[in-house]
DNA sequence: ACTTAACTTTACACTGTGTAAAGTTGACGA
DNA sequence: TCGTCAACTTTACACAGTGTAAAGTTAAGT
């Protein structure tokens, strides 16, 4: 059974998820936990999501809403010149993979068994390669893309470059700060694909 | 219990798990899946190898004994001009993800969860590295290596570009064949590193 | 014949997800 | 004031997959 229930119980659950997501991004979050978070049965998680791959979706679109994605991400089509929308590109979507590492991690460790987690992710990563494709419009209308590289191509890499997973590496395994993270992907970004 | 029984039917069970893993890189692959294959009854598997981590692990370990990963890496070593081995260390890796891929995706799909599983990946990343620190060490002598650009932190990006991640990105979501991958990501290294 | 290693068979504990259904509580309306 | 209804709790259970336990089988070695 989906969505019954008070809004209001459905806002403490989902800040119950983000809040556990955000906290122990390492390891397993259960049902159980978000339920206890919440201070609520498990039961009545069932209620509001259809499963767990649901209610990690509607967490994402929660915390979207909360921190006004859409906006922060329109900022970054005002730039005129190619490059410096690259520049304000990388910086906005940059910015906003640590708000949903927590989430996104958790949703990516479903997608090999759960068929709507996938479609959700993919879905949600697809709209980060349609930001990389305007940049790389804009870069190509400049007559800046490097020579021999596609559009088809270079919105391929960039959008490689910007990968959660990439971010994850870096900031993780590497141990770099945000802001080293911001200027480095910055730098790559624009070695490779002007020219 | 560990590593009793026929070192021949060990290898059958480590080809069975191969092959699978190989064949449905996508979908889970299951111990009773692994045993059926090996025509061997499932709990034989905990005969030779005490979980599903530690099976996992040996066929990496036995992939790469078949493939001889030593000497083709060992290979791109050879190289005078830090450039040139830059190149062939990502020929030589690029070359060997797709056949490590199953049983890659297979176990990162277990570091969650299990810490063996994540120590183990973890390992073997590290070897990746070290292999890009000896390439950025080359380019650095040669003098090559871009001005602002730490020998530390070359090789993390270095690391990044070449990760597992990164190709099944490329040349799975973006189908791109694996001629491609290599050439571009060759042409990649070279403009983030050198300059 | 006796033993032993290697493997099979059967059975079961455990974890986490999801379903099912009966019980509780409080608000709201006739 | 009583009934009703929605929202939630409680209890119980089915299911999948991993791993453990232990008894049974088989073939080779001595």
């Amino acid at each position: 059974m989906m969505s019954s229930g008070h809004p209001e119980t459905r806002k403490k659950i989902l800040d119950a998820a983000w809040g556990l997501l955000e906290r122990d991004a390492g390891s397993t979050v259960r049902m159980g936990d978000i339920a206890k978070a919440a201070g609520v049965s498990r039961q009545a998680l069932y209620l509001h999501f259809p499963d767990r791959a649901g209610l990690l979706i509607a967490t994402t679109r929660h915390i979207d809403e909360t921190n006004d994605i859409d906006a922060r991400l329109a900022a970054s089509r005002a730039a005129a010149r190619g490059t410096d929308r690259l520049d304000a590109y990388i910086e906005a979507w940059g910015a906003y993979i640590p708000e949903i590492y927590g989430v996104a991690r958790a949703l990516m460790a479903m997608q090999d068994s759960d068929g709507a987690a996938r479609a959700a992710w993919t879905n949600r990563m697809q709209a980060v390669r349609d930001g990389c494709a305007a940049a790389v419009d804009a870069l190509d209308r400049d007559g800046a893309l490097s020579p021999g590289l596609s559009v088809a191509q270079a919105t391929d890499i960039l959008w490689t470059l910007l990968s959660v997973r990439n971010w994850e590496q870096l900031t993780g395994d590497c141990g770099w700060p945000q802001a080293r993270y911001i200027a480095q992907t910055k730098r790559m970004a624009r070695r490779v694909l002007t020219g």
